[in-house]
DNA sequence: TTCTATTGTTTCAATATGAGACAATATTAA
DNA sequence: TTAATATTGTCTCATATTGAAACAATAGAA
């Protein structure tokens, strides 16, 4: 695969998303390994020239995810000189065996555009890019060093996402069409990081009007079941 | 003057700023006029090779506002394709006696990363740009019509501002050092549009513990003089 | 001295939240 | 068949917060 020319991006500009997913009780997001250099970063891209920012992060994310409809929130952009490391970029497109040109435009200066996006971590296919080993699932709070400032990109995001939990409602993206009271509360905790009353949340929640109750689900286990739940979509 | 040079900054980006200020009652923007042209836009500009974002804001308004401690607030990146419109940028040049160059940069397609500003309206001496017939405050529900997108960015700066108003507790960047109650309660209901009960405003802003109270105002007028708060400095 | 306008404080009702009790129930064990 | 267990949904009561209004204080004018 040839490097990218800049004739088909913008220069200068990137973006990077935070993915955030939930499963086994943790909050989870996606990291790329980049091949030959131990190197971690989030999944991000460029923006080509005649394309929609937000259409871009759209396209990068379903290169990866395999998902077409994804909530989506911008949330900061980066543009501090320190940013500025050629030599990282350098290191990571020659351990692709690129010959990299005379001033090459992937190595100049970037001002990066951060998203995150909250999905239904069942529905991902990980599909890692040309440049990486992989990409994969990570626990928010046992995060490898990642390049660059993406660790401080993750910090906004997660105090964006807190921020936003309440005033947004957007817990439920996290989860299937479908779910329990106490698997919704199992994501607030996860998000804040701190642990909620059983019967509060229950209460706020339902007080709300913002769920439909459906069936109960039988799990097996010996004790009452609980109904599944689900958003209204008004 | 003569036309900016590409080699000075960085193409494809600039920010634009929503500078609030507070007189008579009324909340307020900046807005630039430029030459010939009977155009209105937020000031804005773009970014030195070597600057930090934040600093090439800080620098900006610095110049046409005279201040040098400004809070300040990124809010959100424009990078739409329909912000794309040369021919606007080319006659606010020609207007300006400007013969442009083949591909000139300023023509290009620009993303916008936009912060707001509050400040307090005594303080300023305005300035304009040099492609500017004015800078000058406007009542921000008597605004003429802005080109491309500013519009837009004026009303996501406002609504930011209004999510972010008790959260950060902003409010007094628009006043003096020292203010009444009565000038506070008037910044928060022109934020948000609204009328606030006085007595439970009141009784708000002192439990928050937020506010040192100081010597009485005496106005001349003939009733109870109110006393001078101002926020504490931790 | 009285009156007026406005400020700072207090009161009481209405609403929201914290903390826990209680009843319902799906399954397992006796 | 019955009792035990774990968990869910609801209810209760104490506490905190807010809405709405009354009340007291006071600077200047009449």
């Amino acid at each position: 695969m040839p490097l990218p020319e800049v004739s088909q991006f913008i220069p200068h500009i990137a973006y990077d998303s935070v993915v955030f997913g939930f499963s086994k009780g943790k909050l989870k997001i996606l990291l790329m390994e980049y091949h030959d250099t131990g190197w971690f970063a989030l999944p991000g891209g460029f923006v080509e020239r005649s394309e929609n920012l937000e259409d871009a992060v759209k396209r990068g994310l379903n290169e990866r995810t395999g998902l077409k409809e994804i909530y989506l929130e911008q949330f900061h952009t980066f543009g501090d000189t320190s940013r500025y490391r050629p030599e990282v970029m350098r290191r990571i497109l020659e351990a692709n065996g690129h010959l990299i040109p005379e001033n090459y435009w992937m190595l100049d200066r970037f001002f990066s555009i951060a998203y995150y996006a909250l999905i239904d971590y069942e529905k991902v296919t990980l599909m890692p890019d040309a440049l990486s080993d992989s990409i994969a699932w990570y626990e928010i709070d046992k995060l490898p060093d990642l390049i660059l400032d993406h660790g401080k990109i993750v910090q906004k995001a997660l105090q964006t996402l807190r921020e936003n939990l309440d005033r947004k409602l957007i817990g439920g993206n996290l989860l299937p069409e479908r779910f329990t009271m106490n698997e919704l509360q199992a994501v607030y905790e996860a998000i804040l990081g701190q642990k909620l009353r059983r019967t509060s949340f229950q209460r706020k929640m339902l007080s709300l009007d913002i769920l439909d109750r459906h069936e109960k689900l039988f799990t097996g286990k010996s004790h009452k079941a609980p109904y599944l739940y689900s958003f209204k979509t008004h």
